[in-house]
DNA sequence: ATCTATTTGTTGTCTAGGGCAACATAATCG
DNA sequence: CGATTATGTTGCCCTAGACAACAAATAGAT
């Protein structure tokens, strides 16, 4: 192996040529029109630097390429003369695939954010794969024919409740579905005919919360998530998802923080997802099943020295978790989702000072700890949001499908 | 504040104009240049993709200002025509300094990686920050004018034991030297007229790693320094630092991984350095002050039980640390410097052994452990990275200095 | 209502910079 | 020594963004 050639061929693909700036630029600006949802030209213009005449340019050939619609009604506002409006385009979708413990999910999502067309199918616990890819074809195949006949198809973003290799298309690993090694993607795509991305569901998160949630504006951020299947996570690194070398980077709950036996959902001891689980809320509060919110409430609500005493040891294993992640990424904030961000309404003084006692001076000074923001969409918008990365990459050579099979 | 602009006026200094792909292709090229020290033209057309006239093009403005020189004999090999090499000029410098606990270590770096000119100054502990400017100033000056009359400065690139906000130039913490909040970037500019970039020891090896040392070619690297002061780490992230917000980033010495109530240097208990001393190691073989050559001749000679049992003790901590690490980033390659490396020397099998065992199955799976490269030279190089990080985004835009000071 | 100032969109022209083809050059191979 | 092959060089082309001039659309002043 040569590897004098290796990393410096990676350097290229930022944009050497002349063509490669026109996509940068494209791709720029569909992110931009992407993430705000609605933004004017003149705001365009400001932010990316390029002349007015550019941006009219780019904004046109994206709107040929059926990308980005201009709203009719000028934004009125201050002197001069109003600026047109851009907004994506409400004709292109991703299809969103959440497959969780006993149920899949799929729904599609516009390239504005907004979710249509939900459906969901109990698959029940520890479901072949060959049955997941047969639920997910079939809820599909459904959403695509009540599409608008004119809509544009950027392929499936299937969120992963374990590990994912990105590059592969491959599933590694997911304990709670009795998963190994499944090639899902190649799967998936045999289905349906479409294109397929995986993501693992901390990262799918992370990057939704990023664009549209309480991330929105940072772009280094450490994204904690607290769910029934355990602790995952995902962590944006100057504005880039952190996806390691396969994609499986930021299993921030697998991190080891305490000397203790007790194993987590991989066998793994004494990591924070070993020592911080939502069942033993649950426990405590006698409750056999409830959603967030429900145990938002009954936690508020009872208060018993018992319950104290457990949240008080949950806060406790956070903060080690937080400060750690403060001390390796030095992010500008820290979301906690699902049941941490109950922890956080539980007792917030307790879980900063937490969070602060163990990080170091400098990184831990400006730091934001704050609960996520994206709720019951949340998945899906991340899932569609790994689905659109290519086309948000290269919009002028991504490839859209009708909604029609054709064949 | 308008969050919505945050994010997206960072995007466009990637590039968006024609001028900024010029500026581009003359980053990468040097950068190719200074990483391979030398390269044939043909390479680098290959390697970028950009056509040979448009590399003969790019090679003649950085030779024009002095940045790269071409190698009078051509390369014979193969067919064909030979092709030019290029290296990096042999005039252009930096300066590297080195703060450490009791001494402060200067020497000019050139382009190419060479060390020259190292001077040495002992502080004695706790040395004063003016002080330590004072001695920096002095060997700068001094080797300054021993440099050749047409050499170039970059700049001065400063080592720190400690917390670096690397936005503003000043030091936010630094145990080992007695140091709170010190502007120092701008008191060794004031003191030598020179630009002054600080970084973080651990960052700073990290970097000289992968471009000159065991991480050459890899683009996702842990780097874990043990040192007398304490372990210390730098990550590399799709082949760019980690530095977080404000630079504070990759502080894996101080993830706490244990109940344990020891401290480390910065008072966080329970951590990888709290855990993991050299000094340890030290006292049970007896050894009043040892470098790393002879501490790791001193362990494989003597394996004592205690010392047996230390090892094994510190290689569990290591393996603990090296696993989270995988978790968290799934690397291509953990590099081991200081007095880990001595560990892993002691039981390269018990160490892997004990990473793979807390790593999560994808990411651990084709993660290679291995040893750093670079010796004594190590933080010259970096510093000087650091310093020449200016010139190597922007070849044609960055201005060197003469050796020697005008006013 | 009308005029001015201000901001934005549009149009045509300019230009920098990379691609390309043709040719020159310098090596290896038969 | 010619054929082949790879590389450097030269001149021309083309693309994409900059720029200037003008048109359009607003707010505010009169």
């Amino acid at each position: 192996m040569n590897d004098r050639q290796q990393p410096l061929l990676r350097a290229n693909k930022i944009g050497t040529s002349r063509e490669d700036l026109r996509v940068h630029n494209l791709s720029l600006l569909l992110n931009m029109v992407h993430k705000s949802v609605v933004i004017s030209r003149s705001d365009l213009a400001a932010m990316t630097g390029l002349n007015r005449s550019t941006i009219s340019d780019l904004v046109a050939e994206l709107n040929e390429r059926g990308l980005i619609a201009e709203i009719e009604k000028p934004q009125a506002s201050g002197v001069g003369r109003p600026s047109h409006l851009v907004t994506s385009s409400n004709r292109v979708f991703a299809f969103a695939v959440e497959i969780s413990t006993y149920a899949v999910r799929v729904a599609a999502v516009g390239l504005s954010g907004n979710v249509v067309e939900r459906r969901r199918v109990v698959t029940g616990m520890f479901p072949r794969p060959e049955a997941v890819v047969s639920v997910i074809k079939t809820l599909v195949t459904d959403i695509r024919s009540k599409l608008d006949k004119n809509s544009l198809i950027a392929g499936i973003g299937i969120s992963i409740p374990g590990q994912v290799n990105e590059q592969d298309g491959s599933v590694r690993l997911v304990t709670t579905l009795g998963w190994g090694e499944v090639e899902l993607a190649s799967m998936v795509t045999a289905a349906t005919g479409l294109p397929v991305t995986l993501g693992n569901d901390g990262t799918i998160s992370c990057a939704a919360e990023r664009d549209f949630g309480a991330g929105k504006g940072f772009s280094d951020i450490v994204y904690i998530f607290g769910g029934a299947g355990g602790i995952g996570g995902g962590v944006v690194v100057g504005g880039e998802m952190l996806r390691g070398t396969s994609g499986f980077a930021g299993e921030l709950g697998h991190m080891r923080i305490s000397d203790s036996r007790v194993e987590d959902n991989a066998g793994l001891p004494g990591t924070v997802e070993a020592l911080l689980k939502r069942e033993d809320l649950l426990d405590v509060l006698r409750l056999d099943d409830a959603d967030d919110e429900e145990l938002r409430l009954a936690v508020l609500r009872s208060r018993s020295p018992r319950l104290n005493k457990l949240i008080e040891r949950q806060i406790d294993i956070l903060g080690v978790a937080i400060a750690n992640c403060v001390n390796i990424f030095n992010p500008e904030v820290v979301l906690l989702a699902g049941f941490l961000s109950v922890l956080f309404d539980a007792d917030d003084y307790r879980l900063l000072a937490n969070a602060r006692a163990g990080g170091l001076a400098g990184a831990r000074e400006r730091v934001v700890i704050r609960k996520a923001e994206l709720g019951a969409n949340l998945v899906f918008v991340g899932a569609a949001e790994i689905a659109f990365a290519g086309l948000l990459a290269d919009p002028a050579g991504f490839e859209l499908l009708p909604p029609k099979k054709f064949k």
